[in-house]
DNA sequence: CTCGTTTCGCTAGCATGCTAATGATAGTCC
DNA sequence: GGACTATCATTAGCATGCTAGCGAAACGAG
Protein backbone atom coordinates (compact mmCIF):
# COMPACT_ATOMS: atom_id res chain seq x y z
CA UNK A 1 0.00 0.00 0.00
CA UNK A 2 1.84 2.60 -1.06
CA UNK A 3 -0.28 5.54 -1.88
CA UNK A 4 -0.99 7.92 1.42
CA UNK A 5 -4.62 8.56 -0.25
CA UNK A 6 -5.04 4.84 0.16
CA UNK A 7 -3.99 4.22 3.63
CA UNK A 8 -5.92 7.23 4.20
CA UNK A 9 -8.93 5.28 3.10
CA UNK A 10 -8.45 2.37 4.87
CA UNK A 11 -7.47 3.87 8.11
CA UNK A 12 -10.72 6.00 8.02
CA UNK A 13 -13.08 3.48 7.07
CA UNK A 14 -11.42 1.00 10.06
CA UNK A 15 -12.06 4.29 12.71
CA UNK A 16 -15.51 4.79 11.10
CA UNK A 17 -17.17 1.17 11.28
CA UNK A 18 -15.31 1.13 14.90
CA UNK A 19 -16.99 4.01 15.80
CA UNK A 20 -20.10 2.79 14.43
CA UNK A 21 -19.98 -0.22 15.94
CA UNK A 22 -18.93 1.37 19.88
CA UNK A 23 -21.72 4.03 19.23
CA UNK A 24 -24.68 1.40 18.20
CA UNK A 25 -24.84 0.00 21.53
CA UNK A 26 -26.11 3.83 22.51
CA UNK A 27 -28.20 4.07 19.73
CA UNK A 28 -26.56 6.53 18.29
CA UNK A 29 -25.10 5.91 14.61
CA UNK A 30 -22.24 7.89 13.38
CA UNK A 31 -24.00 10.23 11.27
CA UNK A 32 -26.48 10.73 13.72
CA UNK A 33 -23.67 11.57 16.35
CA UNK A 34 -21.95 14.05 14.32
CA UNK A 35 -25.39 15.95 14.81
CA UNK A 36 -25.39 15.04 18.43
CA UNK A 37 -21.97 17.16 19.37
CA UNK A 38 -23.42 20.01 17.92
CA UNK A 39 -26.90 20.47 19.81
CA UNK A 40 -24.93 19.20 22.83
CA UNK A 41 -23.20 22.68 22.50
CA UNK A 42 -26.37 24.77 21.63
CA UNK A 43 -29.85 23.09 21.36
CA UNK A 44 -32.24 23.98 19.17
CA UNK A 45 -30.37 25.39 15.82
CA UNK A 46 -31.89 24.56 12.81
CA UNK A 47 -30.76 21.92 9.49
CA UNK A 48 -29.26 24.83 7.77
CA UNK A 49 -27.19 26.01 11.39
CA UNK A 50 -25.91 22.47 11.83
CA UNK A 51 -24.98 21.67 8.05
CA UNK A 52 -22.91 25.01 7.89
CA UNK A 53 -20.97 24.10 11.60
CA UNK A 54 -20.52 20.46 10.36
CA UNK A 55 -19.61 21.61 6.92
CA UNK A 56 -22.13 19.30 5.10
CA UNK A 57 -25.14 20.01 3.15
CA UNK A 58 -28.58 20.65 4.74
CA UNK A 59 -30.25 17.33 3.29
CA UNK A 60 -27.61 15.21 5.06
CA UNK A 61 -28.94 17.20 8.36
CA UNK A 62 -32.67 16.84 7.67
CA UNK A 63 -32.42 13.16 6.23
CA UNK A 64 -30.54 12.46 8.97
CA UNK A 65 -32.74 14.62 11.64
CA UNK A 66 -35.56 12.40 10.56
CA UNK A 67 -33.56 8.95 11.40
CA UNK A 68 -33.07 10.60 14.66
CA UNK A 69 -36.41 11.77 15.10
CA UNK A 70 -37.62 7.74 14.82
CA UNK A 71 -34.56 6.57 17.16
CA UNK A 72 -36.01 8.76 19.57
CA UNK A 73 -33.53 11.25 20.14
CA UNK A 74 -34.41 14.70 18.25
CA UNK A 75 -37.89 16.26 18.51
CA UNK A 76 -38.94 18.40 15.30
CA UNK A 77 -40.31 21.99 16.16
CA UNK A 78 -40.82 25.15 13.95
CA UNK A 79 -39.76 28.23 14.85
CA UNK A 80 -42.49 30.59 16.52
CA UNK A 81 -41.30 33.72 14.85
CA UNK A 82 -39.91 32.24 11.66
CA UNK A 83 -42.06 29.99 9.69
CA UNK A 84 -39.74 28.70 7.19
CA UNK A 85 -37.26 27.64 10.06
CA UNK A 86 -37.57 24.46 12.21
CA UNK A 87 -35.53 23.86 15.23
CA UNK A 88 -34.42 20.61 16.70
CA UNK A 89 -34.34 19.53 20.59
CA UNK A 90 -32.39 17.15 22.08
CA UNK A 91 -34.52 14.44 24.10
CA UNK A 92 -33.70 13.54 27.17
CA UNK A 93 -31.96 9.73 26.13
CA UNK A 94 -29.82 11.96 23.78
CA UNK A 95 -29.01 13.98 26.63
CA UNK A 96 -28.17 10.71 28.95
CA UNK A 97 -26.25 9.07 26.44
CA UNK A 98 -23.77 11.96 25.93
CA UNK A 99 -21.02 10.88 28.31
CA UNK A 100 -21.35 6.89 27.61
CA UNK A 101 -20.62 8.05 23.97
CA UNK A 102 -17.87 10.24 24.89
CA UNK A 103 -16.38 7.78 26.89
CA UNK A 104 -16.46 4.54 23.98
CA UNK A 105 -15.15 6.98 21.60
CA UNK A 106 -11.91 7.81 23.94
CA UNK A 107 -11.37 4.54 24.42
CA UNK A 108 -11.86 3.73 20.82
CA UNK A 109 -9.07 6.59 20.06
CA UNK A 110 -6.77 5.24 22.74
CA UNK A 111 -7.10 1.84 21.82
CA UNK A 112 -6.63 2.67 17.36
CA UNK A 113 -3.25 4.63 18.90
CA UNK A 114 -2.57 2.75 21.72
CA UNK A 115 1.01 1.47 19.45
CA UNK A 116 1.66 5.61 19.07
CA UNK A 117 3.99 7.23 21.12
CA UNK A 118 2.45 10.15 22.53
CA UNK A 119 5.30 12.26 20.13
CA UNK A 120 3.46 10.29 17.25
CA UNK A 121 0.17 11.25 18.41
CA UNK A 122 0.93 14.69 18.27
CA UNK A 123 2.81 14.91 15.02
CA UNK A 124 -0.53 13.21 13.71
CA UNK A 125 -3.07 15.67 15.12
CA UNK A 126 -0.70 18.36 13.87
CA UNK A 127 -0.42 17.05 10.31
CA UNK A 128 -4.12 16.17 9.92
CA UNK A 129 -5.00 20.26 10.96
CA UNK A 130 -2.52 21.18 8.29
CA UNK A 131 -3.73 18.66 6.26
CA UNK A 132 -7.81 20.01 6.73
CA UNK A 133 -7.01 23.42 6.66
CA UNK A 134 -4.53 22.97 3.06
CA UNK A 135 -7.77 21.62 1.57
CA UNK A 136 -10.09 23.92 3.15
CA UNK A 137 -8.59 26.99 1.79
CA UNK A 138 -8.96 26.99 -2.07
CA UNK A 139 -13.04 25.99 -2.46
CA UNK A 140 -14.65 29.09 -0.57
CA UNK B 1 -12.09 20.09 17.28
CA UNK B 2 -10.34 18.36 19.99
CA UNK B 3 -11.56 14.57 18.81
CA UNK B 4 -8.66 12.67 17.36
CA UNK B 5 -11.64 10.62 15.21
CA UNK B 6 -13.49 13.73 14.22
CA UNK B 7 -10.19 15.30 12.77
CA UNK B 8 -9.57 11.85 11.51
CA UNK B 9 -13.41 12.30 9.65
CA UNK B 10 -12.47 15.26 8.36
CA UNK B 11 -10.07 15.17 6.93
CA UNK B 12 -10.54 12.05 5.26
CA UNK B 13 -13.75 14.04 3.75
CA UNK B 14 -11.86 16.39 2.39
CA UNK B 15 -9.43 14.11 0.70
CA UNK B 16 -12.49 11.98 -0.36
CA UNK B 17 -14.50 15.02 -2.10
CA UNK B 18 -10.76 16.49 -3.64
CA UNK B 19 -10.31 12.63 -4.73
CA UNK B 20 -13.75 11.96 -6.72
CA UNK B 21 -13.72 15.26 -8.20
CA UNK B 22 -10.19 14.90 -9.74
CA UNK B 23 -10.48 11.74 -10.76
CA UNK B 24 -14.25 12.35 -12.33
CA UNK B 25 -12.80 14.22 -14.65
CA UNK B 26 -11.59 10.92 -15.90
CA UNK B 27 -14.69 8.87 -15.85
CA UNK B 28 -13.68 7.22 -12.71
CA UNK B 29 -15.45 7.63 -9.23
CA UNK B 30 -13.66 6.79 -5.91
CA UNK B 31 -15.62 4.08 -5.27
CA UNK B 32 -14.61 2.43 -8.59
CA UNK B 33 -10.99 3.15 -8.08
CA UNK B 34 -10.21 1.00 -5.56
CA UNK B 35 -11.80 -1.87 -8.09
CA UNK B 36 -9.54 -0.57 -11.10
CA UNK B 37 -6.61 -0.40 -8.33
CA UNK B 38 -7.17 -3.96 -8.27
CA UNK B 39 -7.80 -5.18 -11.70
CA UNK B 40 -5.06 -3.42 -13.16
CA UNK B 41 -2.40 -5.47 -11.35
CA UNK B 42 -4.36 -8.79 -12.20
CA UNK B 43 -7.01 -8.68 -14.64
CA UNK B 44 -9.96 -11.29 -14.45
CA UNK B 45 -10.98 -11.72 -10.76
CA UNK B 46 -14.09 -12.66 -9.63
CA UNK B 47 -16.14 -10.10 -7.08
CA UNK B 48 -15.29 -12.07 -4.31
CA UNK B 49 -11.71 -12.27 -4.90
CA UNK B 50 -11.85 -8.24 -5.55
CA UNK B 51 -13.72 -7.72 -1.96
CA UNK B 52 -11.30 -9.81 -0.57
CA UNK B 53 -7.81 -7.93 -1.12
CA UNK B 54 -9.92 -4.52 -1.01
CA UNK B 55 -11.45 -5.95 2.46
CA UNK B 56 -14.86 -4.71 1.81
CA UNK B 57 -17.87 -7.37 0.83
CA UNK B 58 -18.91 -8.65 -2.39
CA UNK B 59 -21.98 -6.78 -2.61
CA UNK B 60 -20.14 -3.64 -2.59
CA UNK B 61 -17.97 -5.07 -5.65
CA UNK B 62 -20.81 -6.51 -7.56
CA UNK B 63 -22.90 -3.12 -7.25
CA UNK B 64 -20.07 -1.10 -8.05
CA UNK B 65 -18.87 -3.43 -11.26
CA UNK B 66 -22.32 -2.93 -12.09
CA UNK B 67 -21.88 1.27 -12.63
CA UNK B 68 -18.33 0.61 -13.77
CA UNK B 69 -20.46 -1.65 -16.65
CA UNK B 70 -22.95 0.95 -17.50
CA UNK B 71 -19.88 3.08 -17.33
CA UNK B 72 -17.42 1.32 -19.92
CA UNK B 73 -15.32 0.34 -17.68
CA UNK B 74 -15.52 -3.07 -17.19
CA UNK B 75 -16.60 -6.46 -18.76
CA UNK B 76 -18.38 -8.95 -17.13
CA UNK B 77 -18.29 -12.68 -18.16
CA UNK B 78 -18.80 -15.73 -16.49
CA UNK B 79 -16.57 -18.20 -15.63
CA UNK B 80 -15.49 -21.26 -18.13
CA UNK B 81 -14.95 -23.30 -15.58
CA UNK B 82 -17.06 -22.55 -12.78
CA UNK B 83 -20.58 -21.61 -13.63
CA UNK B 84 -20.79 -19.71 -10.11
CA UNK B 85 -18.23 -17.49 -10.45
CA UNK B 86 -18.31 -13.97 -13.10
CA UNK B 87 -14.85 -12.75 -14.34
CA UNK B 88 -14.58 -8.95 -14.50
CA UNK B 89 -11.99 -7.82 -17.36
CA UNK B 90 -10.87 -3.98 -18.00
CA UNK B 91 -12.20 -2.45 -20.68
CA UNK B 92 -9.35 -0.82 -23.30
CA UNK B 93 -11.32 2.97 -21.67
CA UNK B 94 -9.97 1.34 -18.34
CA UNK B 95 -6.85 0.44 -19.54
CA UNK B 96 -6.36 4.05 -20.87
CA UNK B 97 -7.24 6.11 -17.56
CA UNK B 98 -4.95 4.35 -15.40
CA UNK B 99 -1.60 7.00 -15.44
CA UNK B 100 -3.79 10.11 -15.70
CA UNK B 101 -5.66 8.92 -13.11
CA UNK B 102 -2.24 7.87 -10.97
CA UNK B 103 -1.44 11.54 -11.66
CA UNK B 104 -4.02 13.70 -10.87
CA UNK B 105 -3.89 11.78 -6.89
CA UNK B 106 -0.34 12.09 -6.96
CA UNK B 107 -1.17 15.50 -7.37
CA UNK B 108 -3.79 15.53 -4.74
CA UNK B 109 -1.50 14.14 -2.57
CA UNK B 110 1.27 16.65 -2.85
CA UNK B 111 -0.86 19.35 -2.63
CA UNK B 112 -2.80 18.30 0.54
CA UNK B 113 0.54 17.60 2.43
CA UNK B 114 2.18 20.50 0.93
CA UNK B 115 2.18 22.10 4.12
CA UNK B 116 4.20 19.49 5.69
CA UNK B 117 7.46 18.66 6.18
CA UNK B 118 8.93 15.60 4.64
CA UNK B 119 10.16 13.91 8.41
CA UNK B 120 6.09 15.01 8.93
CA UNK B 121 4.84 12.81 5.80
CA UNK B 122 7.07 9.92 7.17
CA UNK B 123 5.39 9.83 10.40
CA UNK B 124 1.66 10.10 8.75
CA UNK B 125 2.38 7.30 6.91
CA UNK B 126 3.74 5.68 9.62
CA UNK B 127 1.14 6.76 12.24
CA UNK B 128 -1.66 5.94 9.51
CA UNK B 129 -0.05 1.74 8.55
CA UNK B 130 0.16 1.70 12.93
CA UNK B 131 -3.42 2.60 13.21
CA UNK B 132 -4.67 0.22 10.53
CA UNK B 133 -2.87 -2.93 11.81
CA UNK B 134 -3.97 -2.07 15.33
CA UNK B 135 -7.62 -2.10 13.83
CA UNK B 136 -7.39 -5.01 11.84
CA UNK B 137 -6.17 -7.23 14.48
CA UNK B 138 -8.92 -7.91 16.30
CA UNK B 139 -12.01 -8.65 14.44
CA UNK B 140 -10.24 -11.98 12.55
C1' DC C 1 -48.95 47.17 -1.01
C1' DT C 2 -47.12 44.34 -4.50
C1' DC C 3 -43.58 41.98 -7.12
C1' DG C 4 -39.30 39.88 -7.51
C1' DT C 5 -35.50 37.91 -4.89
C1' DT C 6 -33.60 35.40 -1.18
C1' DT C 7 -33.76 32.00 2.20
C1' DC C 8 -35.62 28.08 4.21
C1' DG C 9 -36.70 22.84 4.81
C1' DC C 10 -37.75 19.16 2.16
C1' DT C 11 -38.00 15.51 -1.63
C1' DA C 12 -36.00 12.91 -5.38
C1' DG C 13 -32.42 10.50 -7.09
C1' DC C 14 -27.47 9.06 -7.08
C1' DA C 15 -22.83 6.79 -5.12
C1' DT C 16 -20.74 4.16 -1.70
C1' DG C 17 -20.59 1.24 1.98
C1' DC C 18 -23.15 -2.41 4.95
C1' DT C 19 -26.15 -6.91 6.36
C1' DA C 20 -29.47 -10.50 5.29
C1' DA C 21 -31.61 -13.47 2.27
C1' DT C 22 -32.00 -15.92 -2.40
C1' DG C 23 -30.90 -19.04 -5.88
C1' DA C 24 -27.76 -21.51 -8.66
C1' DT C 25 -23.83 -24.39 -8.89
C1' DA C 26 -20.02 -27.33 -7.12
C1' DG C 27 -18.20 -30.52 -4.00
C1' DT C 28 -18.65 -34.21 -0.47
C1' DC C 29 -20.23 -38.08 2.04
C1' DC C 30 -22.61 -42.17 2.42
C1' DG D 1 -25.69 -41.55 -7.56
C1' DG D 2 -28.31 -38.82 -4.58
C1' DA D 3 -28.74 -35.81 -0.77
C1' DC D 4 -26.24 -32.34 2.19
C1' DT D 5 -23.20 -28.75 2.51
C1' DA D 6 -20.41 -25.07 0.98
C1' DT D 7 -19.57 -21.38 -2.14
C1' DC D 8 -20.61 -17.90 -5.32
C1' DA D 9 -23.07 -13.73 -7.41
C1' DT D 10 -27.01 -11.26 -6.92
C1' DT D 11 -30.98 -8.64 -4.92
C1' DA D 12 -33.30 -6.04 -1.31
C1' DG D 13 -33.11 -2.76 1.98
C1' DC D 14 -30.53 0.41 5.15
C1' DA D 15 -27.17 4.56 6.53
C1' DT D 16 -24.53 8.28 5.06
C1' DG D 17 -23.01 11.61 2.06
C1' DC D 18 -24.01 14.40 -2.37
C1' DT D 19 -26.63 17.64 -6.15
C1' DA D 20 -30.81 19.48 -8.22
C1' DG D 21 -35.15 21.21 -7.91
C1' DC D 22 -39.56 22.35 -5.31
C1' DG D 23 -42.75 25.10 -2.63
C1' DA D 24 -43.45 28.13 1.20
C1' DA D 25 -42.26 32.07 3.62
C1' DA D 26 -39.73 36.43 4.44
C1' DC D 27 -37.66 40.55 2.73
C1' DG D 28 -36.57 44.70 -0.13
C1' DA D 29 -37.44 48.04 -3.64
C1' DG D 30 -40.55 50.90 -5.76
Amino acid sequence: MADLLALFTQAAKLLREAADEAMRRHGVRVGQHIVLTVLWQQDGLTPGEIARRLDVTTPTIVNTATRMEEAGLVIRRPDSADARLVRLYLSPLARSVREPVRDVRRALERHATATLTAAELDHLRSALTKIIAQLQNESP
